[in-house]
RNA sequence: GGGGCUGUAGCUCAGUUGGUUAGAGCGCACGCCUGAUAAGCGUGAGGUCGCAAGUUCAAGUCUUGCCAGCCCCA
C-alpha cells in the first residue's frame, strides 16, 4: 500500500508538505548523509559566494541561491562528493556606513575620535544583525550549504590567510604603492565608494571656459582648450589631442586690439567655438599626430617641477562631441588625466590638498576652497588676456551624499597589485572557462580583461583586513607579513591571540630587522573587500596554516553561480588571485544570473517599494513552485521580471498536474491493491501507449541529464514540464479505463508498471529542482515500498537512459495521432455533437500511405478519444472516385530551388503555387507517380526533381469535415436509434457519477441506484443499457421506484427527455 | 561618453545552418469533455517580429545606423 494523497492543492498543503520533508531531512541528517561514506567518491567543487548579512535576504538571493542549489544535487546524485560550505562577506564599507549612521557620524573624523576599537566592534555586531532571516530562508528554499560551519571573513585564521596570499605577490613583486584619482570628499575627508557617488550626483551649474595656451615657440598662435573645472588649470601638466582628429589653425581678429591671432582647435568644432566664425579664416589643416610635442608656455608655474611637461600628447578619449578637441590635463584631478600623465611621465602636480582648499605654494589663490577658486582664476586669466569665452553649464556633477558638499576627483598615493603582468595568463585561461550565458566570456568579462587596469587595494578606512606592510619611515624599509607567528617574531612577542583588525594590529611596532633605521608601523591602508571575497578559494579553509592537504582536491572550483554583477567583482577577484598565484583557474563553469525586476520591468528597489518579499511567495506557493519559477522563466542571464502571479502559474499548470497524476495513481493502486512487487509485463509486450510513454520518459531522460551537463537550467527543467503534459493529458487521459476496470489483466498491470516507473523517474529527475515535491513522491512510492534503498531522493542514483527502449517514430505516430484527434474534435464541434454522442464512422484523409499504417495501429485509442462505432482511412482508390473535387496544392520547396532558380525562384513559386487547378493537375499527378517535372514559364524551362516539390492532396471538404494541413476528417453525422440511445446512456452515466461525486462516495463504493418519472425514449435506455450503466458506476442495483430521503438525487433532461435518478451507497 | 545584453500577441516566452502562410502558455469570448485534475480539448479575437537602410532568389534570423530598457564602467 502506498500512503493516501490528498489531491487538494493549496498554499497550507503544499507548506504543510515541504515542512514534512524539511523535518525528515534534518531528523534523517540527509544533507550531512551525501557526503558521508564517499570518501572515494570523485570530488564535485562548489564555491559559494559569500553574501553579506546586515541586509535582509530579498527574492533576489532566492534566484542565486535555487541556480546555486541544483548543480551540487544533481552531481552528488551522480556519485559525487560535494563539500557545500557557506560562508559570510563581512568587511567593507557598507557596514561602516550603516554603523556611522547609528552613531549619527557624518565625517571620518569623528570615527578616530570615538575611537576605531570600538568603532570595529559595532561593525562586527553590526554584520549578522540579519544573519537569522538569511538562515531561515537558505533553510525553507532548500539550498543545501553547511552554514554551521561557513567561513567568515573577519575571523583571524582567515585573515591571515589572506595575509599570506599578499606576502606571495609582494615577493613576486606585484604589491607597490602609486597615485590613483579617487572620487574623493574633501568634506568629510575620504574617498567615496562607486556607490556612494552614484548616491550623490546632482545637476549643478558651473563655468564653462575656453582657454587660450600660447605656443612656446610661435607667438601669437594659441591652443584652445577647454573645461568646466577651471581651479584645476593650475595643475595642468599637458593638453591632449587625438591623433587621428582634424585639427586647424585659424586666424582672426585678436581681443581688444586691432591685431589678428591664430587658434588651433578640432575642425569639427570650429562652429560652436569660435565667437564668430565668419571673422576667421582657415590657416592651416593638420592631423592630431602633427601637434605631438609641440610646447606652450604654462599658464600656471606655483610648483616646480623636475620633468618635461607643457607639451601636447595623444590621448584616445579625446572626442569631438563637445569642448574644442584639445583636452586640458591635470594629472591630480582626473582618472583619464593621471593614465596619460603616467603613459608620458608627465608631474602629479598637487595644487589642492585634501581639505579641499589650494596650498600654499599656489601663492595667487593660497587656502581658497576649490569651488571658490573658479571665479579667481577666470578673472585672473581674463585680465591676462588668456581667457577666450566664459560662459556656465549645467551638468550632473557628484557630491557627497551625506552633506552635499561637491567631490572633487583627486590623485591620491594607495596601493596596487600589479595585474597587468598577469594580463595575458588570465585572459588565456578566461578561454578555458564556461560561461553561462556564453557573451560573458568574450564580452563583458573579457573586456575587462583586455582592458585591464591594476588593482587598487588599498583603502583608508578601517573596518577591513589591514594591509600587512609594515614602513620604515626614516629610511623607506617595507616589510610585508605574511602570517601571525612572523608577525611574533618580528615583534619579539607571541601574537597568538591578537585580533588582526585596526587598531590591534596598528600597535605592533618593532624595531627595523635589518639593525638599520628606526620603528616599523603598519602603513594605514585596509584593503579592498573584493580580495577578501576572491580570497576564499583559499581562505575558507585558512590555508596555509590550516588544512594543506585540502588544496589540491578542492581548487579550482567546478562551478561557481552569481549575479551578473559580480563579473568585475566576485568572478574578477577569484580569477585574478587563481592566476597570479597559481596560474590556473579558480572556476571551470560559471553561471551569472541577471537580476530580478518588478512586474512592470523596473528594478526593485526600497524607494520605490516595489520589492517582492521572498517570504510572502513561500507562504503561498512554496519553495518548489518559486525555484521552478525561476528555472523556468527564461535565459538565467537575463533579467526577469518577477512576480507572485507568476509563481501562481506554477502551481497551477506544473505543480497541481504532476500532483493530481501522482494522486490518481496512488489511489487507484490502493484500490486495486497493486504493489511494484507485482510481475509487470516486459516493455516490449505491453500497450503502444506504455511503449510510447516509456519512449518519451527515456528521451526526457537523456534530455535533462544533457543539459545537465550542460549547465543549462532552462532545458534541464522545461522539457519535463511538457513531458508532465503528455503523461497528464493524453497518457492517463487515455489509459484511465484501463485502471478503472475491475479485471486483471496484462494491459493493467502493464499501465500500473508504466506510470509507476514514469512517477520514480520523475521524482529523479526533478530532484535538484524540486527539492520537496520529489521527495514527497519517492519516499512514498520507493523508500517507503524498498527498505533497501536509499530512503531519500538526493540520496539515490540518478537514472541512466534506456536506449532499447528510446523509440522515435512511435513518437511521431503518436503526435500524428494526438494531431488527427483534434481535428477530429474540431469536426465534432463544427457538427454541434458533442463527444457523448457516439457515431457510426469518420473517414480521415492523410499525407500518404505510411501514415495510414499509424492510423491502423492507433485506431483503438483514436475510436475511443472521438467516440466513434468504425474508422476509415481513405485509400488511394476512394481518392480517385473523389477525384472530381480533389484539390491539388504544390509546395515547390525554398531550401532547393531557392539556390538552383536564384532570381527566378519567386515566379516559380508563385506559379506552382497560386497555379489554377487546370494548370496544376498535371504536374501533380507527375509527382504523385514519382517523376520529376518540368515546368515551362515565359518561354524558359524550369526542370524540377520529384523531391524538389511537396504536393498535397485535398478533398472539397463536405459538411461534417474539417481539413487542416493536408489532414481531413470527415464524420458521419447520421444518427441511428441505436447511437442515440446509447449518447443518452453515456449522459445518464455521467449525471450519475456526478451524483456520486455530490454524495463523497468513495471511489469504490458500490451504489444502488433509483430512478422514476422517465420519458419513454429514457425509460428504454434505462432497461437497454442496465448492464453498461451499472458497471461504469459501481451500481449494485439499478430499478425504478420513488426516491426516498436516502438517495441523493435530482432531475436529469437530457435531449428534451427527462427522469428523475437517485444514488445511495449499496445497502 | 564607452562596453555588454535585450526588444516577437495585452502578459510570460519559443523560434534550428537565413527557407514555405511566425508559434506556445496565461488572460478574454463561445462551445465541449471529465469519478485523478484548481486541469484538459475545440473554435475565435489578438503581430508594422523596436525603427530604418543594406546583403540575398529569400531576413524574426546576417550587416550597418538609430531608438528604448537593463547592467557594468567613466
Amino acid at each position: 500500500m502506498f500512503r493516501a494523497v490528498d489531491t487538494r492543492v493549496n498554499s497550507e498543503s503544499i507548506n504543510r508538505l515541504e515542512q514534512q520533508q524539511l523535518d525528515f531531512w534534518r531528523f534523517n541528517r540527509i544533507f550531512e548523509r551525501t557526503t558521508e561514506g564517499r570518501d572515494d567518491a570523485p570530488r564535485y567543487v562548489f564555491y559559494e559566494g559569500p553574501p553579506t548579512a546586515n541586509g535582509k535576504p530579498g527574492s533576489h538571493h532566492v534566484l542565486a541561491r535555487a541556480f546555486k542549489d541544483m548543480f551540487p544535487r544533481y552531481k552528488v546524485m551522480q556519485g559525487f562528493y560535494c563539500l557545500r560550505r557557506g560562508g559570510w562577506d563581512t568587511h567593507g564599507l557598507p557596514v561602516e556606513i550603516e554603523v556611522e549612521k547609528e552613531l549619527g557620524f557624518d565625517r571620518k573624523a569623528q570615527i578616530e575620535e570615538y575611537g576605531v576599537a570600538e568603532f570595529n566592534a559595532r561593525c562586527r555586531e553590526n554584520v549578522f544583525r540579519h544573519i537569522n532571516e538569511w538562515e531561515k530562508l537558505t533553510e525553507r528554499t532548500a539550498f543545501w550549504v553547511n552554514l554551521d560551519d561557513a567561513y567568515v571573513t573577519f575571523s583571524n585564521e582567515y585573515i591571515e590567510s589572506v595575509w599570506w596570499i599578499l606576502k606571495r605577490f609582494w615577493d613576486k613583486g606585484l604589491l607597490y604603492r602609486g597615485y590613483k584619482v579617487v572620487p574623493y570628499s574633501p568634506s568629510s575627508g575620504t574617498p567615496l565608494s562607486s556607490h556612494e557617488v552614484a548616491q550623490g550626483y546632482k545637476t549643478i551649474t558651473d563655468p564653462s571656459v575656453f582657454v587660450r595656451f600660447p605656443l612656446r615657440d610661435k607667438p601669437g598662435v594659441y591652443m584652445l582648450a577647454w573645461t568646466t573645472t577651471p581651479w584645476t588649470l593650475p595643475a595642468n601638466a599637458a593638453l591632449a589631442v587625438g591623433a587621428d582628429v582634424s585639427y586647424v589653425l585659424v586666424e582672426g581678429p585678436a581681443p581688444d586690439s586691432e591685431d589678428t591671432e591664430q587658434l588651433i582647435l578640432a575642425e569639427a568644432l570650429m562652429e560652436e567655438v569660435l565667437r564668430d566664425p565668419a571673422a576667421y579664416r582657415i590657416v592651416d589643416r593638420m592631423r592630431g599626430k602633427d601637434l605631438l610635442g609641440w610646447r606652450y608656455q604654462p599658464l600656471y608655474t606655483f610648483l616646480p617641477v623636475e620633468q618635461d611637461y607643457a607639451y601636447v600628447v595623444a590621448a584616445d578619449y579625446v572626442s569631438t562631441s563637445d569642448g574644442t578637441g584639445i583636452v586640458h590635463t591635470a594629472p591630480a584631478y582626473g582618472v583619464d588625466d593621471l593614465a596619460t600623465g603616467r603613459k608620458y611621465d608627465l608631474p602629479v602636480l598637487i595644487t589642492v590638498d585634501e581639505s579641499g582648499c589650494f596650498v600654499d605654494a599656489v601663492s595667487t589663490f593660497r587656502g581658497m576652497w576649490f569651488k571658490d577658486a573658479d571665479r579667481h582664476i577666470i578673472a585672473d586669466l581674463s585680465e591676462r588676456g588668456l581667457m577666450y569665452r566664459r560662459e556656465s553649464t549645467e551638468h550632473s556633477y557628484p557630491h557627497n551624499w551625506r552633506d552635499d558638499s561637491p567631490l572633487m576627483y583627486f590623485a591620491r598615493e594607495t596601493w596596487f597589485i600589479n595585474t597587468l603582468k598577469y594580463k595575458q595568463t588570465m585572459v588565456d585561461l578566461n578561454q578555458t572557462v564556461k560561461w553561462v550565458p556564453q557573451h560573458v566570456r568574450d564580452g563583458r568579462f573579457g573586456n575587462w580583461l583586455d582592458d585591464l587596469k591594476e588593482w587598487s587595494l588599498g583603502r583608508e578606512r578601517y573596518w577591513g583586513t589591514p594591509l600587512p606592510v609594515w614602513l620604515d619611515e626614516t629610511n623607506g624599509d617595507m616589510i610585508c607579513v605574511g602570517s601571525i607567528s612572523e608577525l611574533s617574531e618580528l615583534a619579539g612577542t607571541d601574537l597568538s591571540e591578537l585580533d588582526l583588525h585596526r587598531p590591534f594590529v596598528d600597535d605592533i611596532i618593532f624595531e627595523n630587522p635589518t639593525g638599520e633605521g628606526g620603528a616599523m608601523r603598519r602603513v594605514p591602508e585596509v584593503i579592498d573587500v573584493w580580495f577578501d571575497s576572491g580570497a576564499m578559494q583559499l581562505a575558507q579553509w585558512a590555508y596555509p596554516q590550516h588544512n594543506r592537504d585540502i588544496l589540491e582536491e578542492q581548487h579550482p572550483a567546478d562551478y561557481i553561480c552569481e549575479a551578473v554583477d559580480q563579473t568585475r567583482g566576485w568572478f574578477y577577484s577569484l580569477h585574478a588571485i587563481s592566476a597570479m598565484l597559481f596560474e590556473t583557474v579558480a572556476f571551470k563553469n560559471v553561471i551569472c544570473l541577471g537580476h530580478i525586476l518588478d512586474e512592470n520591468g523596473q528594478k526593485m528597489s526600497k524607494s520605490k517599494g516595489n520589492i517582492v518579499d521572498p517570504w510572502t511567495v513561500l507562504e503561498q506557493t512554496g519553495a518548489d513552485a518559486f525555484r521552478w519559477y525561476l528555472y523556468t522563466s527564461g535565459p538565467p542571464g537575463e533579467p526577469r521580471r518577477f512576480s507572485i502571479n507568476l509563481v501562481n502559474e506554477v502551481i497551477k499548470k506544473f505543480w497541481s498536474t504532476l500532483w493530481n497524476t501522482y494522486g490518481f495513481f496512488v489511489t487507484y493502486a490502493n484500490i486495486d491493491g497493486w504493489t511494484p512487487n507485482q510481475p509487470a509485463p516486459e516493455p516490449a509486450e505491453r500497450d503502444l501507449l506504455d511503449q510510447w510513454l516509456l519512449a518519451e520518459l527515456h528521451n526526457l531522460i537523456k534530455v535533462v541529464t544533457d543539459a545537465f551537463e550542460d549547465y543549462d537550467a532552462t532545458n534541464a527543467t522545461r522539457p519535463i514540464e511538457d513531458f508532465v503534459e503528455r503523461l497528464s493529458n493524453w497518457y492517463v487521459r487515455l489509459s484511465r479505463d484501463r485502471f478503472w476496470k475491475s479485471e486483471v489483466d496484462d494491459s493493467k498491470l502493464s499501465a500500473y508498471a508504466t506510470l509507476y516507473e514514469a512517477l520514480c523517474t520523475l521524482a529523479q529527475l526533478l530532484a535538484p529542482t524540486m527539492p520537496f515535491l520529489s521527495e514527497e513522491m519517492y519516499r512514498n512510492l520507493v523508500a517507503e515500498q524498498f527498505s533497501a534503498l536509499p530512503e531519500s531522493v538526493h540520496l539515490s542514483q540518478w537514472p541512466p537512459a534506456d536506449e532499447t527502449l528510446l523509440n522515435d517514430p512511435l513518437i511521431d505516430d503518436m503526435a500524428l495521432v494526438r494531431r488527427l484527434v483534434s481535428l477530429g474534435l474540431a469536426a465534432r464541434n463544427a457538427v454541434q455533437l458533442g463527444v457523448r454522442q457516439p457515431l457510426a464512422s469518420a473517414q480521415f484523409a492523410l499525407r500518404d500511405l505510411a501514415e495510414a499504417q499509424v492510423i491502423e495501429r492507433h485506431a483503438a485509442l483514436i475510436r475511443s478519444e472521438l467516440n466513434l462505432k468504425r474508422l476509415h482511412v481513405m485509400g488511394a482508390d476512394e481518392a480517385d472516385e473523389m477525384s472530381a473535387t480533389t484539390h491539388y496544392q504544390l509546395n515547390p520547396l525554398p531550401r532547393f530551388l531557392g539556390r538552383k532558380f536564384g532570381r527566378d525562384f519567386k515566379s516559380v513559386q508563385a506559379a506552382l503555387r497560386d497555379g489554377e487547378q487546370d494548370f496544376l493537375r498535371p504536374y501533380a499527378l507527375q509527382l504523385l507517380d514519382g517523376q520529376d517535372i518540368t515546368l515551362e514559364l515565359d518561354g524558359e524551362q524550369f526542370e524540377i526533381l520529384n523531391q524538389e516539390c511537396e504536393v498535397k492532396v485535398s478533398v472539397e471538404t463536405p459538411p461534417g469535415a474539417v481539413e487542416d494541413g493536408g489532414y481531413m476528417v470527415i464524420l458521419d453525422t447520421q444518427l441511428t436509434s441505436d447511437l442515440v440511445a446509447e449518447g443518452l446512456a453515456r449522459e445518464l452515466i455521467r449525471r450519475i457519477q456526478n451524483l456520486r461525486k455530490r454524495a463523497d462516495f468513495a471511489l469504490d463504493d458500490r451504489i444502488d441506484i433509483i430512478y422514476c418519472d422517465a420519458s419513454d425514449g429514457l425509460d428504454d435506455v434505462l432497461q437497454l443499457y442496465r448492464g453498461y450503466i451499472s458497471s461504469e458506476t459501481l451500481a449494485d442495483t439499478l430499478q425504478s421506484g420513488a426516491l426516498t430521503p436516502a438517495y441523493v438525487g435530482e432531475v436529469v433532461d437530457a435531449k428534451g427527455q427527462s427522469v428523475t435518478i437517485g444514488v445511495r451507497r449499496a445497502q
